[in-house]
DNA sequence: TATTGTTATACTCTATAACTATA
DNA sequence: TATAGTTATAGAGTATAACAATA
């Protein structure tokens, strides 16, 4: 006689809970900047600008997770936006740096302080213990699969 | 005179590491569920038509949390792909429900298996307790936020 | 030849709303 | 009229790859 074997439901993987609450803080978070006119993946590219004062294209593509095409994509929009703006690189005409503009480095603060609600809203309520217990939880996820890419979506 | 106040960082929140975290599993879950020619949204509307056995395409958008036109794509596509079927509704003319063919019956325990593999190959290595933790969390926040949506992406 | 950045194509999901057929 | 489902449009992300200019 053949075993059952049980077909698992979506309930029963971690991974359905993490996404379920993932997906509702981006989404909440991207209608938040949606209202400075901005989508998600600006701010996380105007927040790296903000530290780095300057970069290559090439190398916000490595530090996002994301291809130089859709770095390209993506800095065409915040440039349209006037938030950033490029120099050109005097030893390498091929290459170029961004930087924000004085309006994208005004934006920035107020973007950080929309993502400071967003969290807010989620764990405020969650007492400090468990915070810290979903942090190094996280974390040693992040270190033991050595995830480097920066999610957008 | 003025205080400086902190732009917060994006590794300071918690949502950016559930991010990380959770496009990490959903990305290595999709590269897996392609092996089989799906998606993952079509793999959650398969499994909830395993249980269902019969549903309308309007039930499951409500099931699932996306729109009666994103259902329609997606039932579109499964139909091509012979997994599911159309029964028309004969007290209704407008109405159909939808269920799986045989091939997309014998589809849903593999990708089972697969959302099984790939809970373990991220949470397999993190102790029991913690694991019931990090569960007990996503949990609190779910029914806190009263969130509801199924996400895909 | 290799590299930097752009562009093109295609696909998935999202959101809004117009539309058809039926109730 | 309201409802069930389809279709259209537009936007944002993903991925792959061809391409021009420069190194």
């Amino acid at each position: 006689m053949l075993t059952n074997e049980p077909i698992s439901n979506l309930r029963t993987h971690l991974g359905y809970w993490l996404r379920v609450v993932s997906n509702a803080i981006s989404q909440n978070f991207a209608r938040k900047v949606s209202a400075e006119g901005v989508t998600v993946a600006e701010w996380v590219f105007l927040r790296m600008l903000f530290d780095a004062e300057s970069i290559a294209p090439s190398q916000l593509a490595e530090n996002m997770g994301m291809t130089r095409g859709a770095i390209s994509k993506l800095s065409d929009r915040l440039f349209e936006k006037s938030l950033i703006e490029r120099e050109e690189n005097p030893d390498d005409k091929r290459a170029h740096t961004l930087a924000l503009t004085n309006a994208g480095r005004a934006l920035v603060p107020r973007l950080a302080r929309l993502a400071d609600e967003n969290d807010a809203e989620f764990f405020d309520k969650l007492p400090h213990e468990e915070r810290l217990r979903l942090e190094r939880i996280l974390k040693s996820i992040v270190s033991q699969r050595d995830l480097k890419n920066i999610p957008i979506g």
